[in-house]
DNA sequence: TCAATATACTGTACGGCACACACTATTGTC
DNA sequence: GACAATAGTGTGTGCCGTACAGTATATTGA
């Protein structure tokens, strides 16, 4: 079926809301520049466009959650991310959320009606 | 800080997002009526209100993954919902997507950076 | 008997984020 | 020199969970 697609694709963009928050605030515990993450996250089998993942730095430092730091000794300068110590805070409180939702979604799925 | 709550609060409805979807397909395996799921996903740790079902039910079978019948034989008249093929399709897609992601998860927070 | 709550549902508007598009600039590779 | 990769900024849109407003009837407790 022709919609098939598009809308597991929407569907699956759905579920993305809210996880690539968790994973960023997991990657920054150390300083992390912008296409490292991109890299980092893909390795970790969660592919993130870098469109879409700049102005979710952004956003996550005028959160309060990320702090950033120019480099610009190196051939290229680079914006270094790391989490802030409120950032750190709300990282674990989401973890739990995260925790919980997935335990119930587990059981929802193991135990068809 | 007064703005902690409001930002997981924030935070845990992104998360949410989608997730409502794959509860709702999980629990029509068998024809059940809306306040019902309401009942049933409560129990299995999914809080839903009923203002929020009710508009994903119609959603839901306006996309052809779910069918309603009005069942008028009881004191008060209600409509069952149950899951179509495409539904059932739809649904064991989305499970592995969730799947994927949920590993994923679990192996960026197990491992911190 | 009446008020409050629960049950069961319909209709509709809003906020916020992942995405997508547009863009700049430099480095590295062929 | 052309093109892809690297590294980043700026901005608008679609969609879903939520919330608000509403209808109607059954149940419960005073």
């Amino acid at each position: 079926m022709g919609t098939d697609k598009g809308l597991i694709d929407s569907l699956r963009l759905e579920l993305r809301r809210g996880t690539l928050v968790l994973s960023v605030l997991s990657r920054t515990d150390e300083p992390k520049y912008g296409y490292a993450l991109v890299q980092s996250l893909l390795d970790m089998g969660v592919p993130i466009d870098p469109n879409t993942l700049y102005p979710l730095l952004r956003r996550l430092e005028s959160q309060g959650l990320l702090i950033s730091e120019w480099e610009t000794d190196g051939p290229k300068p680079r914006k270094y991310y790391r989490r802030t110590p409120f950032g750190t805070e709300i990282y674990r409180e989401l973890r739990n959320e995260w925790n919980q939702m997935a335990g119930a979604m587990e059981l929802l799925m193991k135990e068809e009606s």
